[in-house]
DNA sequence: CCGGGATCTGCAAGCGCTTGCAGATGCCGG
DNA sequence: CCGGCATCTGCAAGCGCTTGCAGATCCCGG
């Protein structure tokens, strides 16, 4: 049993314990080849009484390379985000990889991260997920020459995935449309909600583009913004409400927009899904839970790809060719959506 | 303009700009004393011009601390260690520190992680939070001599907050009873859940104190672990419906379970909360909006203080005193609690 | 028996900072 | 006008590793 470790062991301890350098013990313990047999297992054998782990941070000076990747958010906390990160995080972590997350909607947000650039000199690669930059703002982020990949937007000259958006607005929309549904809501992000970029408008344009499918005019009194929160789906939803001629289907951006707008509904008197029918995108966790219809898409799954699309970026020397992934998503039908009240498609 | 950074600019560089010493460069950096403010003036412009950021890693080695925090938690991805993160993310960044995730329920579960201690040399004190460790794996934790706090259960010789889940398991229960419950279960972590270590017990003992004060008797019968998820939820749900004398009331010790035990008694036909009223423990997000009646706990709150008390504990040299805090809970009555429903009150 | 390549090991120079110590300078009161 | 102290700055020794290079050893075929 060894002594409490009150200063832990250095490389030099273990040299001076297997009696080799301390060069020797670098490499035999990190499995490098031309160390002969016997000597390895003699440091494996000090290291392993001494208890000695490598000091990250030196070998991370020494070796020039940070071991750790950036994971740029808006914020930590909410649902997709929470699962991204633990995608990411299992995936650097087997790799020896740390994660730190930066945050874009804290204080200072976008603005105070592009001027502070707090991940240089500190991570190796960088992920960017719905990152709120304008055009300026992310060519300052490029121009630091941290390897970057992107997810849920794609960019020029940066690999990146993202689930197909205008297909899943459209599978929403569709879903709804074949219901019988024609006056159908959608709530999303707001145009210039710093949160998922282009996300919101590209399930804006499926959105669109399911109407056109369906032979079924557009009208901008249906279309309101959501912030991808339970609140912004309830007053949102409100909104809705209170308009002329109110619809009879809602399509929201997130499952947790859906499940703020269905209780606002229900409040109302509205009864889901016979008078109202509600579809979201994301299978949250309690999704399946309170009965909701969605549109299902594998978060830690992305996470988890975009994750080894940076590592991969980072191991090879050569800068190799920009990838955009599509990401599927499915349909999953549940108790909120339903066909359309009869009697109750007016304006056409 | 600067040119493209593709090799970033040293200390080195700062103090040949500057015409000052390394030395120099790197007080007046850091804004310590003993620089002549002309001379500051001078290494902070020259900085400036060479968009010159300290490398950390290089800053640590030198500087003796990791400026990194660790957080122990059974997983990411999970609403309260997300918000648990985000909490201590804030405070820890304010301060310089990175935060760096550690996962006990992930492959090789706690036996890894206390058989690695992966946190050596890389943090400069812990959180564990929920940390599901026997007495002797706590004790090699321990036994690193890094200096930690814990949330969520107390141990001798660490400090530590946690919500009085005595009290708030007593407050639901009481809720309950005050309604004229009287079958009233109970679902929480299995007794041999990993996951929120003393948090299910104590919560079981409140459940009980609150059964006895009320006069009512205990039915083991009545208690079945629900895993601190909507899936361990729904089948402890299913598992009540199916006893000889099911309960009128479930208390869960999460919203979580709450959510997934109120969905299938739906399913099953019963009325929430005509017939059985449900009441958990966190306020979730989407808590509010599906109408749950909870016992409120500020996890973002809890994340943040813990930090704190971290921080101070590495600022102060003498090891300070131990301290335990309770942080307070709050009923939050909505709609799925109702009176028991009447001549449905069978066995005392 | 010898030369040369393959293997193994050690030396020492960093990686980019921080910090104790000492030297240099400037200022004050006596 | 001088000694002494306070203020400012630089020197250089680390922090604990990694790695290029060269020396030492060993083995084999010729």
């Amino acid at each position: 049993m060894a002594e409490v470790a009150l200063v832990s062991a250095t490389i030099e301890d273990v040299a001076r314990a297997a009696e080799v350098s301390v060069a020797t013990v670098s490499r035999a313990l990190r499995g490098l080849p031309n160390v002969a047999p016997s000597t390895r297992a003699r440091v494996v054998a000090a290291a392993a009484e001494l208890e000695y782990v490598a000091d990250p941070t030196a070998s991370r000076l020494a070796g020039g390379r940070r071991m750790a990747l950036g994971l740029v958010v808006p914020l930590l906390g909410q649902w997709y985000y929470a699962k991204l990160f633990s995608g990411v995080e299992a995936v650097a972590t087997v790799a020896g990889y740390d994660v730190l997350p930066f945050t874009t909607s804290g204080p200072g947000g976008a603005e105070r991260f592009v001027r502070r650039l707090p991940f240089r000199k500190r991570v190796d690669g960088l992920v960017l997920a719905d990152a709120p930059f304008d055009a300026e703002q992310f060519a300052t982020v490029v121009r630091t020459g941290v390897p970057m990949v992107s997810l849920g937007a794609f960019a020029e000259g940066v690999s990146g995935i993202a689930v197909d958006n205008i297909a899943a607005a459209r599978l929403a929309v569709g879903h709804l449309t074949s219901l019988g549904h024609v006056r159908i809501a959608l709530i999303g992000g707001s145009p210039d909600d710093p949160f998922r970029f282009s996300v919101p408008v590209d399930r804006f344009n499926g959105y669109q583009q399911a109407l056109a499918s369906a032979g079924l005019s557009f009208d901008p009194a249906l279309v309101v913004p959501g912030n991808f929160s339970p609140e912004g789906g309830a007053e949102a939803m409100q909104q809705l409400l209170s308009a002329p001629s109110p619809p009879t289907a809602v399509f929201a951006g997130s499952d947790e927009m859906a499940i703020g707008a269905m209780q606002v509904a229900r409040d109302a008197g509205w009864r889901v899904p016979e008078d109202l029918s509600v579809i979201g995108i994301d299978d949250h966790d309690v999704s399946a839970y309170v009965g909701l219809t969605t549109i299902r898409q594998d978060v830690i799954g992305q996470g988890e790809r975009i994750a080894q699309l940076l590592l991969e970026r980072l191991r090879s020397k050569d800068e190799p060719d920009e990838v955009h992934e599509l990401h599927p998503t499915r349909l999953v039908v549940r108790r909120t959506t339903a066909p359309a009240p009869v009697g109750a498609s007016p304006s056409r």
